[in-house]
DNA sequence: GCCGTTTTCGGCCCGACTGTTTTCAGTCG
């Protein structure tokens, strides 16, 4: 079992504990414990009992605790307060701006039970009455309301892809000889989706034969639809098809409306297909992959065999912002530089937090100071792998990096992100990022938007004017890796590129597994359109060291 | 419930901000 389930339910236990109005030094207790668990590297799932009492804030009370979820998987006491909890009132842990206090109030002041009856109640302005209330925070939970209805039974690419993948491989074992492939939103490598799309052959029967053998597994079934409905998992759907129209059912059900619309207007599917690349070669048009079939323009530069070649996962030389363990990161320095290089990386660049995020335990000057004399330590040792001293800057309310000028000169390069008071309008946003942009000491502009997919809107931005001002002050425009991120979004990449932008695909990695997120943000920037040669961490070390050198003048 | 001792119990707690108050509780990253 991981650090992250046992903390999930530590962090459950705090909350609810906290609506029923337990001692809050108690719920703090379980709430720090939730927070040490998820910031330890080591697997609490393989220590002794005296060992994790070392961790701080784990004592006895809460390793009898840990010890009863390894063994039965769950926790009593939990499943007590969850028994007398309705589970509507569980669900509004999930809305922005109110917590466990606020909720407790809603559920028994107003006698709110459930999502939907808060709404109504919001609609009803009622809330205003309620002690701590006021029109604003009604407001705000109504936009949250609508924020989560939009999203519901959306899933990540990357959740989707555990899924898909063990369900592709176990219809192509057992049945070799049919047709069974990816298709849809997951084939489009679409950050976000509604349902796991599949195309095949097999009958309904054949499908329901393999996947029936998943536990608590049921299905719907329609004349040419099989949809599987797996606990805890996404939907996954299954479009039957006899097998001579398996690669024109996918061909339709993998592009946009748009897209489809605009070849049908244009060009012709072929009677007889063998493989997808002949819809376009025998259009006279290139190749145009699945995750391009966005646009009608993208037709036309295929037309003119102008498709350039797209970025891939290969082409990340360097790892490019990243957390250890000198802030919230839950790796060392040196084991988060041995783990790139492991991974046949070239560099590293270690960008923790700023002293203001301090809730994530952001460097102050002399820890600052500590960790370039540690890299430059390292970098003797490890050359010709290299390690770059960098921080993630956090800009400030006024747009202003948190350290004097003279700090921020002794770092390589500089992220600079939005991390606090993400409420805001988009004039005061635009203001905040563009005066990040001009600092001179910005090297690159961590998560543009703030955005949390499925989560979290972010603040408002104008795009346009974002990218434009990058350009202009020679800022580079992160993109995020982190499949709940993935911010640049794709949809902006065309344009960062026709104005001359440079991108950087960075993981954001606050452990050695989170280096590999890396391939999120390439096969999201796909979708963009990226090339290789417009991104920061494509360039090898040499090259990437004369960036910075021509970026210091 | 945990910690750190001034060994038997008192004090814990990041800091900014927001929306609510009319001095602060709740929430967030």
């Amino acid at each position: 079992m991981s650090n992250q389930i046992i903390a999930d339910i530590f962090d459950l236990l705090a909350k609810l504990m906290e609506i029923h109005g337990e001692n809050s030094f108690k719920v703090k207790t379980y709430s720090i414990a939730a927070f040490r668990l998820e910031k330890i590297a080591d697997q609490v799932a393989l220590m002794t009992p005296e060992q994790m009492s070392t961790i701080p804030n784990i004592g006895a009370a809460v390793v009898q605790k840990i010890q009863e979820i390894l063994e039965t998987g769950g926790l009593a006491v939990l499943q007590e307060y969850l028994e007398k909890t309705p589970p509507g009132v569980v669900e509004m842990l999930s809305i922005k701006g109110i917590g466990p206090k606020k909720i407790a109030l809603l559920w028994k002041e107003l006698g709110a039970e459930s999502i939907g009856e808060l709404e109504y109640a919001c609609n009803e302005n009622r809330l205003v009455a309620l002690k701590g209330f006021g029109a604003k925070t009604q407001e705000s939970i109504l936009k949250s309301i609508a924020f989560i209805r939009s999203n519901q039974g959306f899933c990540l690419w990357s959740e989707a892809e555990t899924f898909a993948t063990q369900i592709w491989k176990k219809l192509r074992t057992v049945y070799p000889d049919n047709q069974t492939d990816y298709t849809g939103d997951y084939r489009r490598q679409m950050p976000t989706m509604s349902s796991i799309d599949f195309i095949t052959d097999l009958s309904i029967e054949q499908l329901k034969a393999q996947l029936g053998r998943i536990p608590e597994v049921s299905f719907t079934e329609e004349a040419t639809q099989l949809s599987v409905h797996i606990p805890n998992a996404p939907l996954v759907l299954f479009q039957l098809c006899n097998a001579e129209e398996f690669l024109l059912h996918q061909f339709y059900s993998s592009a946009s409306p748009a897209f489809l619309e605009a070849f049908d207007n244009k060009f012709k599917v072929p009677e007889i297909i063998r493989d997808e690349a002949e819809i376009f070669t025998q259009n006279k048009l290139q190749y145009i992959p699945p995750y391009l079939r966005e646009t009608t323009s993208i037709l036309e530069k295929a037309a003119t065999q102008e498709l350039p070649m797209l970025i891939q996962p290969g082409d990340i030389k360097g790892i490019i912002h990243n957390h250890s363990t000198y802030s919230d990161g839950i790796h060392t320095l040196e084991q988060m530089a041995n783990a790139t290089r492991d991974k046949g990386y070239e560099y590293l660049v270690i960008s923790d937090h700023s002293k203001t995020a301090s809730y994530a335990g952001g460097l102050q000057v002399e820890k600052v100071m500590a960790q370039h004399e540690e890299i430059e330590k390292l970098n003797q040792k490890m050359a010709p792998f290299k390690i770059f001293k960098s921080i993630e800057s956090d800009i400030l309310g006024d747009g202003s990096l948190d350290y004097e000028p003279e700090v921020l000169a002794t770092f390589d390069l500089v992220v600079a992100s939005v991390h606090s008071n993400l409420k805001m309008t988009e004039e005061k946003a635009m203001q905040r990022l563009l005066t990040a942009i001009q600092n001179q000491y910005t090297t690159i502009l961590g998560h543009p938007t703030g955005r949390l997919l499925l989560s979290r809107e972010g603040y408002p931005v104008d795009y346009k004017l974002l990218i434009d001002a990058c350009v202009a002050h020679n800022v580079v425009i992160e993109i995020n890796a982190h499949p709940r991120r993935l911010d640049l979004d794709w949809s902006w990449l065309s344009y960062a590129m026709e104005q001359g932008a440079m991108v950087s695909i960075d993981p954001d990695a606050h452990s050695m597994d989170g280096i590999d997120l890396v391939k999120y943000g390439v096969l999201a920037s796909q979708k963009g359109g990226l090339t290789k040669e417009r991104n920061l961490s494509s360039m090898g070390l040499a090259e990437f060291e004369r960036f910075l050198a021509e970026r210091k003048k």
